[in-house]
This record gives structure tokens, sequence and C-alpha cells, in this order.
DNA sequence: TATTAGCTACTACAAATATAGTAAGTAAAA
DNA sequence: TTTTACTTACTATATTTGTAGTAGCTAATA
């Protein structure tokens, strides 16, 4: 999967966000200063084009839509980032994180705690699946 | 901090990996088809405009040497794909991480268990600090 | 010492990215 | 029904990125 640039990537998080929109939604979503109308219709074409999302007619104007997920992405950015920056070793990653914000061993259990449940709601929201 | 582009980071873990060195021995890190001499003595050159590293003439060469530390660079990605992606939050990354990999409870503890390892070789090494 | 190998500085240029204007169509509002 | 508001398709342009050539210097070597 090609990469995202800048420019793109902050048009897929609105797109991920709103599941769908027209461009003049998507360039309401930005802060002020806005880009123009023309620019937002410019990156989502080139999106469509490298497949990161789909459009369909409606009535007479295009509503975009995210081909690739958030979710697909979110894999290749941290999959490169843990691969490039952390030797692919996760638990190198949770120490950069504790050594970051300063965390006790206590503090760092703590957040495993937090961990642990999230994955238990996620259990019971689709008990089906092996987390 | 400006973000450094793909080129660019490439010659960085190169940088990062060797601590200092002429522009023929970062050339000979890369896999063949190499770069030319001259591609990367020229990204080196933009590297240095930008302050990700410096050099000092050694003779009549050109030592460089990254004035950005992995560690900094790290912070940055690191932070800034927790943000995008994760809400700012480390347990729904490694949440993430855990369906990802397809983890059981059971075997995020293990890497758990691991990183608190990692943590407290770091500890011996750097006693001071507190992690 | 004439030649060769390696280095730097400077320049060049194609491709990709970021940004937006214009023309022309549709549809709603005044 | 004229005007206004949107929309699309196409085109344009500045900037950044990626890649490398050339000229001229220095040092090793034949």
């Amino acid at each position: 999967m090609k990469t995202l640039t800048k420019a793109e990537e902050q048009i897929m998080h609105i797109l991920w966000k709103l599941k769908e929109a027209v461009v003049k939604q998507v360039v309401d979503e930005f802060e002020e200063p806005r880009p123009a109308y023309t620019t937002v219709a410019t990156v989502l074409k080139v999106l469509e084009k490298k497949g990161f999302v789909q459009s369909k007619k409606v009535g007479n104007v295009n509503l975009f839509y995210a081909e690739v997920s958030k979710q697909e992405y979110t894999r290749v950015q941290f999959g490169s980032l843990l691969k490039n920056y952390f030797n692919g070793s996760f638990p190198k990653m949770a120490t950069f994180f504790a050594k970051e914000n300063n965390l006790s061993l206590e503090e760092l259990e703590e957040i495993m705690k937090i961990t642990e449940e999230e994955i238990k709601k996620e259990k019971e929201e689709k008990p089906w699946k092996r987390y």
C-alpha cells in the first residue's frame, strides 16, 4: 500500500470520522484557515486514484468514503514505527512509553490493567473473536 | 521539529547506527542498487540545513553525525502515531497490538513481563533515573 | 611528476506534493 | 426567470523531494 502524504492523511482522518462526505463537508471539518474547496476536491481525486477512497454519484454530487479503513492504515503505520524505531519489539515500545512518561513499574501495571479492561470490553462486544 | 522525508529518514537511520560517518560509509550501508554518491551527499546537505545532522571537517572530508537523536525523533513519531491513531491512549495501542497479533490475555501478560524486565535492565544501567 | 581515485560544492532536473483558479453545469432561491 | 450557490472537471503553478551530473580540489600512486 502506498503511503499517505500529510495533506492526504488529514483528509483521510476526516473521512474516517464522517464515514462518508461530500467535498463541502470535508472542507467544513477544517479549522480556519480552511483550504480552498478545490484543493480538497483535488486531494480527494488523488486519493481515489491511489485507491484510498471511493466515490459514488448521488444526484449531481460525489459522495466520498474511505476504501482503506483506519484500522488497515493504522496497521501499516504502527507496523513500520515498531519495526523502524523499536526493532519490532513491542516491549521496547512499551518501555519507551514508560520512560517518556516517567512512569514507575506500578503505574505501568496500572496502564496494563486498563488495557486488559479494554480487551475484555471488546471481548464482550465480539465474543467470537480471540484476543 | 520538521519531519523527515523517506530518503532523509533512511539516511538518518544509517547515521544513528554508525554514530558518525563520511558520505562513502553511508552509501555503503545501502543495499544494491545503491544511490549515487552525490545523491547521498546532497541529502546529507539538506539534513544539515534542516538541523538534523551536523558535520565537521576532518582533514579534507566531512564527517557527519546526527544532531537530532533517534530517541528524540522517535518521541515525535511515536507521539503523533499515538495521538492520531489511538486517541493518545497507550492502552488502546496495546490493545490494538494484542488484536493484531491475536494474543490472548495471558500472552499479553507475558509480553508485559518482558517489558518489566526491559525496564529493570535499564534501571541497572542507569540506576539514578526513575522509570 | 603525471595519473588516478576520491571528495566537496554547485547546479540541474524530473517527479511528487500542495494549493487553487476557471469554465461550465445544475438546482434552489429571490 | 434571473441570480446565487454549489458542484465537477480540468488546468495551472509554486514548492518540495529524489536523484544525480560536472568542475575543480587533494591526496595517493605509478
